[in-house]
This record gives C-alpha cells, structure tokens and sequence, in this order.
DNA sequence: GCGACAG
DNA sequence: ATCTTGTCGC
C-alpha cells in the first residue's frame, strides 16, 4: 500500500510530546468506515530479549469471516527507549515499513495499543491511522490513563473509560471470565464502532484474531532469526 | 517529592 | 516487551 514515506525520526522525548499536541489535533473520532468492510488487518511488534533487533508484523483477515488473506513483517531496531506515552516513536517506523509491504490496504486497523486513550489523545493507533489515513483501533491489553469502574465478567460487558470530562475509551470484556481490554478509536472510528468491530473480530480468545494473529506471526519470526553476535 | 505508567 | 516450569482449569 501507499502512503507518506518515513523520514529520519530522531526526536527527543520533549520534541515527540510537542509533535503528538499537533497531530493529536487532526484525528478524527468518528465513523468513516466504508459500507463495506471486507479486510481487518492486526498490528504487533515483538523484541529480542535484550532490545536488540524488533520484529513487526501484519495479518490481514477477511471479514467477518475472519480467514487469513494476506500478511507482511518487517525487522529492525530503534533508538527511541520504551517511555509510557511515547511508544509511537519507537515502534510506528519499523510498523510503517511492515504496511509498506502489504499489496493491498485493509478497510481498519487493529493495534496492540491505545488509540485517542491516551495522555495527549495520540496513542499508537491513532498515530497509525494518522499516517496511513486508514481507520483504526486501539485495543491496548492495559491501562495507560484514564479511570473506569470494572465492567462485568461476560463477553460484551463494558464501561466507559473517563479522563475528566472526556470519555476516552471503553473496558471491554471480549471474552467471559477473562480480564477485559482498553477498546479505543485510533482515526475515522467512534467509540461505537470501535466496540463494534473488536467484538467482531473476538472468536474464542481475549484477543481479537487479527492481532492474535500478528503476535504470533512476530513471535516465529523472531524465534527464527539467529541472535547477532554482541558489541563488546 | 511520590506514585502511575500501552509495549 | 522479555526472562521462565509447572500447573490449574475448561
């Protein structure tokens, strides 16, 4: 697929928090999902144990049938350390480069991370979806900010996660007796369709299948990548 | 200053 | 995220 290439991204912390205001100001939470939604595609990224070499991967699934049509990785590393809130700037270009290698883009995005729920409304959904102009999902396995009461145990229960005034997000059960997940809009979703896809795409697990699948695909290309010879 | 803190 | 064996439960 085609989008805006990625430049050298060597910002410092103070410098990505200044860029996520900016960016965070042309998300659009609300529902621009095409009529027809025939592709969901799953975001993840997994590390080697000492932070080394990261591996991306991307799992594009029918739907609603959700049977496996295409799927793309990429491998790499990155400077940008794991800072709550920043994770975007470290894990967004080796994702980008994973989506450049898809032939086809899929109609919404489901990534392991928080979408608008977020300290800046710019987590790694939204900065995705921004970049790729692709509606996405943030369905993020924790909290980042934000409080909510605990929904109930059966799948589809949920609460709305509250950041003052703003509801942020929502605390999705998607699976009976299984703690729930973070469900959040990235870009051209609302809170609604958010909830709405997610549970869609949930079969028999706490995550939905595309990124179900996106995690193992960058757990077995990591397992089988040789581990570099150390520098030192 | 202290606690919280996606992956 | 990753380091890790067995173990409890559907």
């Amino acid at each position: 697929m085609d989008f805006p290439a990625l430049h050298a991204w060597d910002l410092s912390p103070r410098e990505a928090v200044a860029l996520q205001r900016r960016l965070a100001a042309q998300v659009v939470v609300a529902d621009r999902l095409p009529a027809r939604i025939n592709r969901v595609a799953g975001v993840d990224v997994s590390y080697e144990k000492h932070g080394r070499i990261f591996f991306a991967a991307v799992s594009v699934l029918s739907f609603p049938d959700l049977e496996p049509l295409a799927e793309a990785t990429a491998r790499g590393h990155s400077e940008f350390p794991y800072i709550p809130g920043l994770l975007s700037f470290r894990e967004l270009p080796l994702v980008l480069q994973a989506f450049q290698r898809l032939a086809q883009a899929p109609e919404v995005i489901l990534v392991d991370g928080q979408g608008i729920a977020h300290p800046r409304r710019l987590g790694l959904a939204s900065h995705l979806g921004l970049w790729l102009g692709v509606p996405t999902v943030g369905c993020a396995k924790s909290r980042l900010c934000g409080e909510h009461v605990a929904p109930g145990t059966e799948k589809g229960a949920a609460t709305p996660l509250r950041d003052g005034e703003d509801v942020i997000g929502t605390v999705l059960t998607t699976r009976t007796g299984t703690k729930p997940l973070y469900v959040s809009p990235g870009h051209l979703v609302d809170q609604r369709r958010a909830v709405e896809i997610t549970l869609a795409c949930c079969r028999r697990f706490r995550q939905p299948e595309p990124t179900r699948r996106a995690h193992h695909l960058s757990n077995q290309l990591r397992r089988s990548t040789p581990t570099p010879p150390e520098d030192r």
